[in-house]
DNA sequence: CGATTTTTTGAATCATATCAACGTACGTGG
DNA sequence: CCACGTACGTTGATATGATTCAAAAAATCG
């Protein structure tokens, strides 16, 4: 179908569409990342280090997560095909990141280091474009789900996840949802119970 | 002591410390800027309406807050001197807010509207740079909220709260800060009694 | 298959929400 | 300057939902 069948399609479809790029500044963009692989429970990053490469997920499937003073694991995020991991604020500042990074499945990621993406920034300001404009709605996004989080029960919070990204329940244990979402893996169960008798119910 | 003095002496030490500007581009800088005067319970911005222009606070202290679908008032944050108040997505987006930015005490704002903003950016890159990186440092903090409020009790928000912004609780009424923990005002009060008992007995 | 991870369930406890009512402080207009 | 009304904070009673600790059941991985 195209010169990029079957190589790394899900980055290419993420670049062609909202970035607008063409076939050729495609291809010029792509000789600056590389192909990693990324097993299952292996780290793309680890806190206490610093975040050295953006990676854009190919396939497969991530959790960033840190530790709080008590050595509770808060999961922060999900990320899956054509997201981005990492974490910028080390990335950009070069210091030492608070988060880990760990794949939930066998994953494949694109990545571009610090060098590489100032690089590219230089000689392809449309990319330096597309990366601010994805940091901006990021934080948009991030200030939304504050939002949610301070006005809504666990329940609303449940039910809104549920609807955007049903997705993420075929791919992800619950606890880790549960963690997301800031409640205990035990209240989820009985949430969910809750909910499923009310479905019936109705 | 200087020739900004009397004038409009938050925004200029702003400019001057972290954004390391000299005087001459201090003085080029506020050109751009128009001084508004708004009054307690006046609004800077209404849900609905296109943010044009970002404000500096000199004097006074605002609160923004969106309307959730019960009709309820979610209060995102509050201002002081020195910040930024507006809604930098529509700001940047040129797209309707959802957010109302309205005065707690008559108040004092320096504004720049989208127009001269692009302008002074042009005209002066190290007032983009300076822009640019109030607004990641915001987004890096909005993450560290959102886990704050992920993990934390309302109790041990609170009390991170009063950490950090003990002036907060000399400026703003109970109940705001209460909807800004996403609690409500009863427990708010509740949660400050249980405290200061603990504090009596130790 | 065995071991580990994940999910569910039970029981006791605790904190928050809710609704209602009361007291207090504040500021505006008469 | 006082009085009234509105905004703010507190308190009480009750119900609901989350946490905690413990254990068992179920699913998954190697």
């Amino acid at each position: 179908m195209n010169q990029f069948e079957g190589i790394h399609p899900a980055i290419i479809s993420k670049l062609r569409t909202p970035g607008n790029f063409t076939d050729e500044e495609i291809i010029e963009a792509l000789s600056f990342f590389d192909k990693r692989d990324i097993k299952r429970k292996e780290f793309f990053l680890r806190a206490g280090d610093i975040c050295r490469a953006k990676g854009y997920i190919n396939q497969g499937c991530f959790r960033r997560y840190t530790i709080d003073d008590h050595g509770k694991e808060i999961i922060i995020n999900f990320a899956f095909e054509e997201w981005l991991i990492g974490d910028l604020e080390s990335f950009n500042t070069h210091k030492p990141s608070i988060y880990f990074v760990q794949a939930l499945e066998d994953s494949e990621v694109f990545c571009i280091s610090q060098e590489n993406h100032l690089q590219l920034c230089k000689v392809m300001p449309k990319y330096q474009a597309f990366h601010e404009s994805k940091a901006e709605s990021s934080h948009y996004a991030t200030l939304k789900r504050l939002t949610l989080f301070q006005s809504k029960t666990p329940e609303e919070k449940y039910l809104s996840l549920i609807q955007k990204y049903p997705q993420l329940f075929q791919r992800v244990p619950l606890h880790y949802i549960a963690s997301y979402l800031g409640i205990e893996p035990e209240s989820l169960s009985r949430l969910r119970k809750r909910l499923s008798r009310k479905e019936k119910k109705s």
